[in-house]
DNA sequence: CTGAAAGCGCTAACAT
DNA sequence: ATGTTAGCGCTTTCAG
């Protein structure tokens, strides 16, 4: 099996407790036997086992993260700041993902903590379900989330901002008849976003119809299909806020096979800038996010919880979304 | 704190090992007894302690997998199909990225010994290090490798036939002055596609001179920046084959930018088809892997080695990879 | 069927 | 400075 502290302690002759304190640099061993201890260590191939001492130390640097898909470009980012910020302090991530499914998010969220993981991040998978977070003990940190009433922290882009900024600036382009393509109806940024496109629209005397706006996936797939259904309800469309890039470019996809040029015809945005968008072929109005430095922020503020910094305060962090204007858009 | 196995004993006045039998479903236990022990466990919300249960049966339930980057889609939908996979069986994955380096790969190789995985799932950040896996004892399956001489499974694409199929191709549509963009040179995934690329020059009484070959960054703007560097050293080019769709993007991206034009000025290849090579505006010609599938036959195939199924032979498959052809070469 | 006790590998008092 | 011991939470003999 794999060689134990005890096996090192045997072969040089002294009591277990000094290995464990020679290799965690605590004093109480004088400096020529802790040389000994790390060169036999060393030797010996001794990896010490982070099970064991997790066990006695109630700590096992390990964070989980719950996103809803890996695939799209957003979490990608998020969660390649989140390992970075994570690695600089000896911490592992659990990766874990719902597919938007509250069910499999509570499953993860059950597993992560039997795995006594020391903090949780988590994009959640509906909105209805998340009030019931407020029974776990384990420090936890949700993405872009805003409201009030829950015990734990949260970082995010400001939505309900974006929103308005994207909805607005449609409405400055001249475009007037504007449709929006959500997630599903309870994802929780789709309605903020919304709630901003709405504001935009008063500005402008408008009202946001119902018939106007039209459920999908988070993917590209889902935003070409609900374009498809949107152009094909009879209602006039000279524009699209796609409440992600993925959407945005699902819609893209979908005047391009249907001879509709953009962005005379109709004028696109999207939200979430991710690189994709950048592409000459693409150029795809947007709204932007610092994804990655999200990422390294959700790490940073998880980890003060788990150290027990600052206090009990809950910490909300709002990052300022950006406009973000190529060829999509006139 | 957390609430033991003894918490739930001292609840019912009955022994712990009573509640260990009764909550893992062993025999030794009235059945009277166990449904007890069970409401109990619900009603106190008792969570079993995954890492003294893993000190004491030596198994974490837990893989780590390193990648070299979770945002190229490549990468993104091996781990899709890894979690998938590993979801089915109880396992979790600990995500690890070396942004291409091998010292971070080593680190990472060594904590993850050290939180004793079962397994481990190595994308290579280079060519030289991994023969130095062999010295590895925990189960571990490479991802993309062929090469005889070492002790782990393997699964992946047949790197050399795409490389053939790629080159092949362009030389069919009458392209003669193809380049080549790679990764790092060590790379064995590129070098592998070269040796096809060789192959199929061959059969066309071409080969395959240094100075058509540039290494880059296996990203978008790593082919950019290459396929500068090729046009402007003054060798005659009509084609180029990016070793990843991401450098074949930022060879789309160069082209688009230098009024080039796609097809008929020059000719572009890539590798992997990730869904973005699919999109309309861009129509990427690429050779096709199956990225999920792979990602499942990796977790599968380890997690065969983990149960110690099926003795103990080196197991390797090798996946064939398919010529997509779309709007970048004539 | 059930309980007592040992031990997984390690850390942290407590002795010496 | 070093060794001894208890115990982290759990599983698994071994008795009863």
């Amino acid at each position: 099996m794999n060689i134990t502290i005890k096996d090192v302690a045997k072969e040089l002759g002294v009591s277990y407790s000094s290995i464990s304190r020679a290799l965690n640099g605590k004093e109480g061993v004088s400096e020529e036997t802790r040389q000994r201890i790390v060169a036999a260590a060393e030797r010996m191939g001794y990896q010490p086992n982070e099970l064991a001492r997790g066990l006695v130390n109630r700590i096992s640097n390990t964070v989980g993260v719950i996103i809803p898909d890996i695939l799209n470009p957003y979490f990608g980012e998020i969660v390649n700041g989140i390992i970075e910020a994570a690695k600089q302090k000896g911490y592992n991530i659990f990766l874990c993902t719902s597919g938007w499914n509250g069910d499999t998010e509570s499953e993860y969220l059950k597993i992560l903590r039997q795995k006594r993981v020391d903090g949780i991040i988590i994009k959640p998978a509906d909105y209805s379900r998340d009030m019931a977070y407020d029974t776990i003990t384990t420090p936890m940190i949700i993405i872009d989330r805003q409201e009030d009433g829950e015990i734990h922290n949260k970082v995010g882009v400001d939505n309900e901002q974006g929103g308005y900024i994207a909805t607005r600036h449609l409405l400055e382009r001249g475009y007037r008849h504007p449709v929006f393509i959500i997630g599903q109806e309870d994802n929780y940024s789709s309605s903020q976003r919304l709630v901003g496109a709405e504001r935009a629209l008063k500005e402008f005397g408008l009202t946001l119809e119902k018939n106007r706006v039209a459920e999908g996936w988070f993917t590209i797939e889902g935003g070409r299909v609900a374009a498809a259904r949107l152009f094909n309800s009879g209602i006039e469309i000279d524009s699209v806020f796609g409440i992600n890039d993925l959407i945005a470019l699902g819609v893209l996809q979908y005047c391009n096979e249907n001879g509709l040029s953009v962005p005379e015809d109709v004028g696109v945005i999207g939200f979430d800038d991710i690189s994709y968008a950048a592409l000459p072929q693409i150029q795809l109005t947007t709204i932007h996010q610092p994804k990655h430095q999200l990422g390294r922020l959700l790490f940073e503020t998880l980890y003060k919880e788990i150290k027990g910094f600052e206090g009990q305060e809950q910490t909300k962090i709002r990052l300022e979304p950006q406009l973000v204007i190529r060829k999509t858009t006139r």
